[in-house]
DNA sequence: CGTTTAATTAACTATATAGTTAAATATAAT
DNA sequence: ATTATATTTAACTATATAGTTAATTAAACG
């Protein structure tokens, strides 16, 4: 069994996934309530694995109503996921501003290199 | 090919790649240092392909250095997913004020049941 | 040149993941 | 009791992932 911060980015690193948390962002929805969008491209089957890798990384719970299990999102493994990111923040910060400075420079020469080109023939 | 955030994330869901980001970030590192931790529990060609995995995902780069290959982390990625987490922000933090609610609840019925058992045999 | 150090590639194995179809279960409705 | 709806489980397949050992490449050193 893996550790619950690698269960909870293994839950994320998949479109499907995420799409359904952004549905259940909106709210609690059903098993067909959250398959709806996705049964062109794949079974109801296929949809109650990817709620069950959900529900076993807590990102969701399942209730039941009568036939229906109603599934909601829970926020607590993000949260852990998040603190763990927050310790980067200085490196994509720093990545903003390397590459502002790169398009600085980037600017800088192609201001030069117009300029150049505007003396093809250098008096030398 | 997968899409850039799953990439990220996948590449994040493995205690030993997020221990070489942590590595990492106090600074540049060769692939036999980033190894180093790991000799006991995995090759080195293992080690060599978690480092393929967080390049793929763009998390580090890699540069040469005579035989070595420098490897530094690279945040932009980290800065995407942080992006796609914050829209879920309010869930973690709604989730930790429920915990909050729940504990209260208890610590009352705690008290309420502390209260009870004193007169063991109620009067009734 | 031959050797050592650093790292990768090749070839292979085991397990996990993501999907399928068909059958089963659970609840409600007729 | 039968049927319809919602969802899951079973059994299977294909591909991806994580690891192995042995061989290879790349650069530096004596």
């Amino acid at each position: 069994m893996r550790d619950p911060l690698s269960q909870t980015f293994a839950a994320l690193a998949d479109p499907t996934r995420r799409a359904m948390l952004a549905r259940l962002a909106k709210g609690e929805a059903s098993v067909s309530d959250l398959a709806g969008p996705f049964l062109k491209e794949m079974s109801l089957p296929a949809v109650t694995k990817h709620l069950k890798v959900l529900e076993k990384a807590g990102l969701i719970t399942k209730t039941r109503d009568a036939q229906w299990r109603p599934c909601k999102i829970n926020g607590v493994p993000l949260k852990d996921a998040n603190n763990w990111m927050e310790q980067y923040r200085e490196f994509w910060e720093a990545s903003f501003d390397r590459l502002d400075e790169y398009l600085k420079t980037v600017t800088a020469k192609k201001l030069a290199k117009g300029k150049k080109n505007v003396r093809k023939k250098p008096t030398e």
